[in-house]
RNA sequence: GCCGGUGUGUCGGAAUGGCAGACGAGGUGGACUCAAAAUCCUCUGAUGGCAACAUCGUGUGGGUUCAAGUCCCACCACCGGCACCA
């Protein structure tokens, strides 16, 4: 049977529409299956390839659970504030507001035309008043809580796009939008404070499914170090120098210490350091250093002793000098270390270029040719000295700090708070007043949203300030509390606030009274599956576990975790094997490939390409094919008889439908998909199937390649959407074959193979394997050592 | 440096310890055609052989096993994450 590809493509996306085929229903009592991907950013650029991938994963799960009766929900949305959206307003002058609505009505088109089966009456967008309302209520919620507090620190800022960035946001010392190299500034700025929740995302871990990476990626970056905190103090003085280390057991071998070059301890003891001159400007030259500089500067060590400052050793009275060197950070630990020359590479590096004593603490190398990092005895520690094991040393140090009131164990992470404001116009505005008698005064909750006032001038400010301070309008308020003359914070939210709720919005998207009603909450969390890529492991998926934790506590939301399963698409990589781009001129169209292929081909071919989780380069030939497999599949309707088949082919089908459905399940899409292609060349070799055989096959195709499968279903007078329909069930019964062909292995190789009954007897198909003339001329003169039959798949004989 | 992953034809890639290379692409030869495209059929890991067949073959070197792409040990290469993190 042949087809006109578009045209049955639009004539099946009106029907699904029309009828509310993937519409999904609150509290009904059918199980419910909430499946999410990513939603995108509306991007001038228009639909990905890669976008089609990420989505089509679900899009297969989420139709196999329909026609398995599960109550689906499958959203989408448009994650609408951003800078690229903003820099176009700047350059064009057009407001982003109208961008963004003319590339999300381009974005829902051009994903309607790929048959996605979201259900388009939950469209939400993150810049929308009735959504943004609710982003900013979470974030009252937070500064409630104390977990959104305002602070003046070295922060990671972006002169290209004069924005303050998170950690997350400035990966590898580059800006994450113009990839530019990001520069330490010192500014007053939000943070959210995620380390509050360290422990529990690392905890809740331990609760979901997510792709192994994903939980070692998050793991990486949470970057929880146990140890231990210990006072040292400055000779001569009361003041304490606080030092954080992961070696207590080693503190005998201490012979300096280190602390970083902005530390505190320096201006406090400014009058008893007589080299200040040299240690300003060090610092001074540190601080020229961009953060990727300072940690990429790995070898060559430098520093300065301060000059008339000695630190006491806690737990031998030492005095030891302190020195300032960048490799110590401030935002790490303490921003001070002890040094253990002996078992440290850094520290040692740092002594031998100083001439500071190396003390050997543990046994084990040789502390003169490099730092020991191993096991081995303790030494020179006082009461350590015998320890073999380090649990155990550093257990009885821990007890002897406390013992003494010098230290007590400690926790840190390299994880850092969320700076979470953007000096920019397109974003949500932070609902705080600044009130010179009451401080910062949150917008009362009735007064949501907070509206974004329309502006004509886009740009950030020369000194960094976001466009909105120059609104008058907007700046110049009263003060909720005192109804005092107050004015308004003026930074917005960065992009990846919206974002980090979303999927809550979907459950409920008109709510007006809440983010959600909790009943339907209730119903639908947690999400069972989300899908996404990688590079939002250790940014938005950090953030909205963060988020959902606190909403959580504070009882907005029924679960502690948001997402119970998490796994990722690989990217789609350029015809050339190289990561799509612009600049290489090897990005594919997916509407080209619609237009020519029609949007089944494409789903199949994106399926079938690779593995789902790994990289593939694009290939028109390989689309080309599954072009010819859905023709075929097609086509195979006139081979439908009256006849029965073979009873081979038979098996052959519920063989099939058993390796789909278990297929789909691990996203094992491409195996899937072929053993349909090798289903179909076996149908075509026998020239004939049952209606019912093949009736079977549509319904499994169907979450492939939808508008074919509904179409086949029509011509078949199949009652209502192929797509409701139900999920084909296959006889395990005729999964087994009735004979089978087993190959005779002689010393390991195959020297014969016999046709045997599946269920004959041992004896009867050890008889015919030697029966086999191939078998029987290999063993013809020896003497058989070992017969082994692996029942259903080979005979081993060992001869001498 | 630490942690994780991967390594298989010409290419994308398959293989609960059990016939390596499923499926697709590409190539080969043929059919149809004036021709091309499309479609259909044949062959397609390497080497030797007219052939049946034999030998070799999953990054390298060892090992376990009747049997190893798969398990163990050592190494090499590439990819990803973290990283002067104390």
């Amino acid at each position: 049977m042949k087809y006109n590809v578009s045209e049955i493509e639009s004539k099946w996306q009106k029907k699904w529409d029309d009828a509310g085929v993937f519409c999904a229903k609150d509290g009904d009592p059918r199980k419910k299956f909430y499946a999410l991907v990513e939603f995108p950013y509306p991007s001038g650029a228009g639909m990905h390839v890669g976008h089609i991938k990420a989505y089509s994963g679900l899009e297969v799960i989420s139709r196999k659970r329909r026609m398995q009766g599960y109550n689906v929900l499958f959203p989408i949305g448009f994650d609408a504030y951003g800078l690229p959206t903003e820099n176009y307003a700047i350059k064009t002058g057009i407001h982003p507001r109208q961008v963004t609505d003319k590339n999300i009505e381009k974005f829902s088109s051009q994903l309607r035309r790929v048959g996605f089966s979201f259900d388009w009456n939950r469209v939400i967008d993150t810049t929308q008043e009735d959504y943004y309302k609710w982003t900013q209520y979470i974030f009252l919620k937070l500064f409630e809580n104390g977990l959104a507090f305002r602070d003046t620190a070295l922060v990671n800022y972006c002169p290209t796009c004069k924005v303050v960035l998170s950690n997350e946001d400035s990966q590898g010392g580059k800006c994450d939008i113009c990839h530019s190299d990001v520069i330490q500034k010192s500014k007053d700025v939000w943070y959210l404070r995620i380390t509050e929740y360290a422990d529990k995302l690392l905890q809740g871990l331990d609760t979901v499914d997510y792709l192994p990476n994903v939980t070692q990626q998050q793991v990486n970056w949470i970057g929880k170090s146990t140890g231990a905190f210990v006072n040292f103090t400055v000779a001569g003085t009361e003041e304490t120098l606080r030092i954080y280390t992961t070696r207590c057991d080693t503190l005998f071998g201490v012979t300096f210490m280190v602390i970083a070059p902005e530390h505190p301890l320096i201006d406090q003891m400014a009058d008893r350091i007589n080299n200040m001159d040299a240690v300003l400007a060090y610092r001074a030259e540190c601080a020229k250093k961009t953060e990727f500089e300072r940690t990429q500067l790995v070898k060559d060590k430098t520093g300065v002793c301060l000059d008339g400052l000695r630190a006491v050793n806690p737990v031998n009275g030492k005095e030891i000098p302190i020195f300032i060197a960048d490799y110590v950070m401030m935002g790490y630990g303490t921003g001070a270390i002890m040094a253990v020359p002996a078992h440290d590479e850094r520290d040692w590096a740092f002594a031998k270029k100083f001439g500071v004593d190396i003390v050997e603490v543990i046994k084990g190398g040789n502390i003169e040719e490099g730092a020991y990092a191993g096991d081995g005895e303790m030494v020179n520690s006082d009461f350590l000295n015998g320890y073999t094991n380090k649990k155990d040393s550093i257990a009885r140090m821990l007890e002897y700090l406390k013992e003494k009131g010098i230290g007590e164990m400690g926790v840190q992470y390299k994880m850092k708070d969320w700076a979470f404001n953007r000096q920019r116009y397109w974003g949500e505005p932070i609902p705080i007043v600044h009130c010179p008698k009451c401080g910062m005064v949150p917008v009362p909750y009735e007064q949501l949203p907070l509206r974004l006032p329309n502006v004509t001038e886009f740009a950030p400010g020369e000194g960094g300030e976001s466009p909105l301070a120059k609104i008058e309008e907007f700046v110049n308020c009263e003060c909720p509390k005192c109804g005092g003359k107050a004015r308004r914070e003026t930074d917005t939210m960065p992009q990846w606030a919206g974002s980090s709720w979303y999927f809550l919005r979907y459950i409920d998207p008109n709510n007006d009274s809440c983010i959600a009603d909790p009943e339907k909450l209730k119903y639908w969390l947690p999400v069972d599956w989300y899908n996404g890529g990688m590079e939002h492991v250790t940014r938005h998926m950090i953030y909205s576990r963060f988020w959902h934790h606190f909403l959580y506590d504070i009882g907005e939301v029924p679960t502690a975790e948001p997402y119970a399963k998490r796994t990722a698409q690989g990217l789609i990589l350029g015809p050339d094997g190289e990561k799509m781009s612009k600049s290489k001129g090897n990005v594919v169209d997916p509407n080209e490939v619609v237009d020519v292929y029609g949007a089944d081909v494409l789903r199949t071919y994106i399926l079938f390409m690779g593995d789902y989780g790994s990289a593939a380069p694009w290939s028109e030939n390989g689309v080309k094919g599954c072009k010819r497999f859905l023709e075929r599949f097609a086509d195979a309707y006139d081979l439908i008889s009256g006849k029965p088949m073979s009873a081979k082919l038979e098996s052959a089908i519920h063989k099939t439908v058993k390796k789909v459905s278990e297929d789909l399940e691990e996203m094992k899409f491409n195996t899937a998909i072929a053993a349909m292609m090798g289903l179909l060349n076996d149908i075509y070799a026998e020239g004939n199937i049952t209606k019912d055989a093949y009736n079977m096959l549509v319904r499994l195709l169907c979450p492939i390649a939808p508008h074919l499968c509904e179409e086949l279903w029509e011509t078949m007078g199949g009652k209502g959407f192929c797509a409701l329909a139900p999920w084909p069930e296959y006889d395990e019964a005729k999964t087994i074959d009735a004979e089978i062909e087993l190959p005779v292995q002689i010393n390991g190789k195959v020297r014969g193979k016999i046709t045997v009954a599946a269920d004959a007897a041992k004896e009867d198909i050890l008889a015919a394997a030697k029966a086999n003339a191939g078998v029987a001329a290999a063993i013809e003169g020896k003497t058989l050592i070992k017969e082994i039959l692996v029942p259903g798949k080979l005979i081993s004989l060992v001869v001498k």
